[in-house]
DNA sequence: GTGAAAGCGCTAACAC
DNA sequence: GTGTTAGCGCTTTCAC
């Protein structure tokens, strides 16, 4: 490995001088300069981000947690991070958690220990004392799933207001018995995704039973397979769904056809994220669409702020109703 | 920050005897390692990779590059990599390329700065000098994609008789005219698959069109949906597809559908790389499976390995034809 | 405009 | 068993 003492031997000065011409901050003769940089290609040198941070605890390196890179929802707010980040000088670091605190306590020591600046958590299994207590003393903000009870700003959608406006098209569609697919209601966004279609059925009357609301534990195609299976079995079967994933609404879609019925004839169904796939469904879904890419640049921008010393406020964007052959 | 001099004071010992706690290989009296196990719960320390790296080039990270995470190819890949790589105490870090020389060199200088302590590649369009300079002094393993004239070692599979099979397997269900979508032939996996296609094909006394080989640059459903948009207009039509990307392959199966056709009758298609979504299109995707996982944690074991000095030989592991309804 | 030297947090060789 | 200390590669005062 060449160092920076190499650089400063071959070119004939000082390491002082060698950093002050890779850093170029402080103006260093153009003659010396020059020897420098030759030495520099001469060796073929890239400093040590370990020596330089050791020093300066600045990485400009970014960390992103996420519980599992396998939802495509994450995919277009990455790359809103990463074009984002990468304008400013930034990079960028994936970290999948897997919902595992372990591999949190992992990434989370990275920030205190600086080789991180910032976190931007899109984990919403996250260990909320560890991330709220580190955010005390570390840049930190949240992306699509927060806390409301901890300080940490945070860029996201209404999700109540989300999930009302799709179970409201599904009811101005004609339909009345709706059932609900719907994560593990320990994650906000799933609690917030209730209230919406709890508040949709009410405000026009109609009835919520207990048999037409799924829980599914993991974000994967099978439980909302699982779930159509379920629902098919009862006597008062549903004639709409709402999923609050695209991936359990392409699952039920799916299940939906096995079972020879016909979508959106039979049972209609909406999803949510407007994830890549959810066009190339049969039928095309519908959906509710959260502005993904823009969500990543914001809580880029924020973390960036905030590792620079300005304050930044939580962002709520807007949401959209996207319909297509599902409803 | 809390550092290794704050708890060997709270503890009333030096830091050496922290650093042995810490690191628990010397022994320690008993009642001395009580003490600074207190001291690091009290004060809640972590030790700093940064200052740990410095003085032992360890840092239990492994780097995987992969040119873009929505490929869910790579999903299951990384899967096996970090299974196997937390049971043997290593973490790792995505880092998106985006297939961009300048974010690759970044990442690249991550591992010569002994920040990380080697590096799975997947990304097909690697800067390959400089992945091979780089591998003469730090370990390197490729995964899926690799350089036939490179010394450095890989898992992958026989692309070229994996294409040959799937081509076979269209001829023998009575297909004549057989299109190819591929990808872009720069890559080694997109020159083989047209080779197995062609062996294919001449094997079997079967004509090959120009026309009816179309070369999409990037990996997306929207390529596939070109080639079949180009492959409809042609006088003479091919009556299946192979893709070499299940991406490209559910594009076509959707592009077909709005042209009023039917997979397979009309038209049969198969895929390849059986990705999560390929069992949820419509029809079912036919297509080639890797064994994407055991890919995963074979090249997480090799570069293990060769962390550890212990050489290690490349792997051409077995694929397998998936028949599904879209053939 | 440039160099000498201190020190970032840690480990390991050596001394006791 | 434990403490002292040098040094990992770098940046940044402080002199000159």
């Amino acid at each position: 490995m060449v160092k920076i003492h190499d650089v400063a031997k071959l070119a004939g000065v000082s390491v002082a001088t060698v950093s002050r011409v890779v850093n170029n901050n402080e103006r260093v003769a153009e003659n010396t300069r020059v020897k420098v940089e030759w030495a520099i290609r001469e060796l073929n040198y890239a400093p040590s981000v370990l020596g330089r941070n050791l020093r300066t605890s600045k990485s400009n390196l970014l960390l992103v947690l996420l519980p599992s890179i396998s939802n495509p929802f994450y995919t277009e707010i990455i790359n809103g991070i990463e074009d984002t980040a990468i304008a400013r000088g930034y990079n960028i670091l994936l970290c999948e958690t897997d919902s595992n605190p372990k591999r949190e306590a992992i990434y989370f020591n990275l920030l205190r220990n600086r080789l991180a600046e910032g976190i931007i958590s899109m984990d919403p299994s996250v260990n909320k004392n560890k991330l709220n207590e580190l955010s005390e003393s570390y840049p930190i903000v949240q992306c699509s799933e927060y806390d409301t009870e901890s300080p940490i700003p945070y860029v996201t959608i209404d999700s109540e207001q989300a999930a009302y406006d799709a179970v409201t098209h599904l009811i101005e569609s004609g339909h009345q018995k709706i059932a609900l697919i719907n994560s593990d209601e320990r994650f906000l966004y799933a609690r917030q995704r209730r209230n919406g279609y709890e508040k949709a059925m009410e405000a026009h009357g109609l009835p919520i039973k207990g048999e037409w609301i799924y829980h599914a534990e993991q974000l994967d195609f099978k439980l909302g397979q699982n779930a159509i299976r379920k629902l098919l079995q009862l006597d008062d079967q549903p004639t709409a769904v709402f999923a609050v994933s695209d991936v359990y609404a392409i699952g039920a879609l799916k299940e939906i056809h096995r079972h020879g019925k016909k979508v959106p004839e039979d049972i209609a169904i909406i999803g949510f994220d407007k994830i890549i796939f959810s066009d190339m469904a049969f039928p095309t879904l519908s959906t509710i669409a959260q502005p993904m890419y823009e969500m990543g640049c914001i809580s880029a921008e924020m973390i960036m702020d905030k590792i620079n010393g300005i304050a930044v406020k939580s962002r709520v964007l807007d949401h959209q109703l996207i319909c297509r052959d599902s409803t």
